[in-house]
DNA sequence: CACAATTACGAGGGTCGTAAAAATG
DNA sequence: CATTTTTACGACCCTCGTAATTGTG
């Protein structure tokens, strides 16, 4: 069996040519490196080298011995990040959303009972949320809609709603209901990192004049120093979320209502079962 | 990076399961190990043990790391092995045939050629030879038929042709010329080991009786002091290997004459032209 | 009390670096 | 004469073994 730092100084030679040059790169001496190619030889009881009084250089049987070195150094390497990332995962919790309400109404609940874990969350579409999940990259995902594979758990979670947030002088803002054709070519501002809800409104607001903003300071401002038209969400209304200055105008379009669905590896569903009771729970109470 | 040790030590103790175990299978103390893998985790900075007073056992990420482990040490091993048989092939020469007459023919060519490089020679059948010369498991081929890869180049040998020896005193000898059916249901003497020839005797002589003699000794014994047919090849016989008392009766079958093809890599050609001039010259000679 | 793991300490092997020599272009 | 490799020698790191300690079934 051959040590892994003398496969590293027979790769760094196959890289650099000369023994000096690899031993500079190594960090170690030339006669250091010139002693471990000749240890290296003992032990495989084989030349892999051609030596003229001052050049050496690989045979035939040395090249590939440099092959299967870096070969074998690239799976050395794999092998702790693999060790590392699988240690990394039993100690943190990803959590995948398709937008935003999701990931802060079940934050605290995640800490409530991973409180020792690291906890994260993403945003993403439907595909990558699920291939995600499959891959072992998230632990536990929410999707807009029902997922029916056989390898994942999947519970219906909470429905969220969109309204028109108009400004009082706008037209719109005299409507007692509106649809999203009613805003075609209007501004929208609009918070950027909402996932899915920012295609629902590309999809179904013809020449809507979109700004997202990446601060939600920024949005906050524009929302109050401009007639330009904006969402508010019921789930964020009820989470205290209220402006005075604007029209609240529910829009009858379907695609303004989601239900969100939560969802884990069907095989993990035992060790997640405590959290996924507290999500109905929760759920319940914030009918 | 890992060393090669330290993962040797770490696929023991998931094999044996406690230190001491592992430790005397390693031919090592009980304490270096227990330090070995103190040092593991403290490597990946990564706890891949949990210890209770006097039991230690792997946990989760320990189990995975065990079993990477294993991978890459049997990827080291295999590694040695490749670098060594690839050394082992640039300093012999392996002679595959379909039969022994090419081998006795080529060896001398072959010593002439290559004479610091150890020979080997093999018999098998066109299938395997031809798959062998592609992974390298044989260097030249001869074979019975022509062979149309292009991966492989191919030229014409000599031909061989088989004879009836028949003892004196049998039916058979006093013909001019014999077919393999007349040849049915006989006893029939034969060398082990004459790899195709073999076949074409069984596809051509409904139930003959064969005996078939691993030793040439035992065999020519047998020729003397019965009445069983044997065959009589014209290569041998050119050799000086000619018996009184029995009577040559040529084969009209055509399945009793063979044509030889050798062969070798296309893109080894180069390597082998001096041989391959060799041996097209000495069966100029031979006809 | 046998067995397992850890801690402590000292020994030895092996790799390393420095210095010097030899060879090449 | 700069560059490269090899040899020689001594130092240090690191792994190892022995012995002692602690804890468990």
């Amino acid at each position: 069996m051959l040590e892994t730092y003398i496969l590293e100084q027979l790769a760094a030679f196959a890289e650099y040519g000369t023994l000096s040059k690899a031993a500079e790169k190594l960090h170690i001496s030339q006669p250091a490196l010139s002693r471990s190619m000749k240890k290296l030889e003992d032990e495989l009881g084989i030349t892999l080298f051609v030596r003229n009084k001052s050049k050496i250089e690989l045979n035939e049987t040395g090249l590939v011995a440099a092959e299967c070195a870096k070969n074998l150094i690239a799976q050395n390497k794999a092998m702790i990040e693999r060790i590392i990332s699988f240690d990394r995962s039993l100690h943190s919790i990803v959590l995948g959303s398709c937008t935003t309400y999701p990931i802060t109404a079940l934050m605290p609940i995640l800490q409530q009972h991973f409180g020792g874990m690291s906890i994260t969350s993403e945003m993403a579409y439907t595909e990558t949320l699920v291939n995600g999940l499959k891959d072992g990259r998230y632990d536990i995902i929410v999707l807009n809609e029902p997922c029916e594979d056989e390898e994942i758990f999947c519970q219906r979670f909470i429905d969220e709603r969109i309204d028109l947030a108009a400004p009082q002088n706008h037209p719109l803002a005299q409507k007692s209901e509106v649809s999203f054709a009613d805003m075609a070519g209007e501004n929208i501002l609009l918070l950027a990192n909402i996932g899915f809800w920012f295609d629902v409104c590309k999809d179904n607001i013809p020449n809507g004049k979109y700004l997202p903003q990446h601060e939600r300071n920024a949005f906050d401002e524009l929302v109050g120093a401009t007639d330009f038209l904006c969402f508010s969400s019921d789930r964020m209304r009820k989470a205290g979320y209220i402006r005075d200055d604007r029209v609240i105008v529910p829009i009858t379009d379907d695609a303004a209502k989601a239900t969100y669905y939560i969802a884990c590896l069907d095989r993990k569903k035992k060790e997640y079962s405590a959290f996924f009771s507290s999500v109905r729970e929760s759920a319940m109470n914030d009918l």
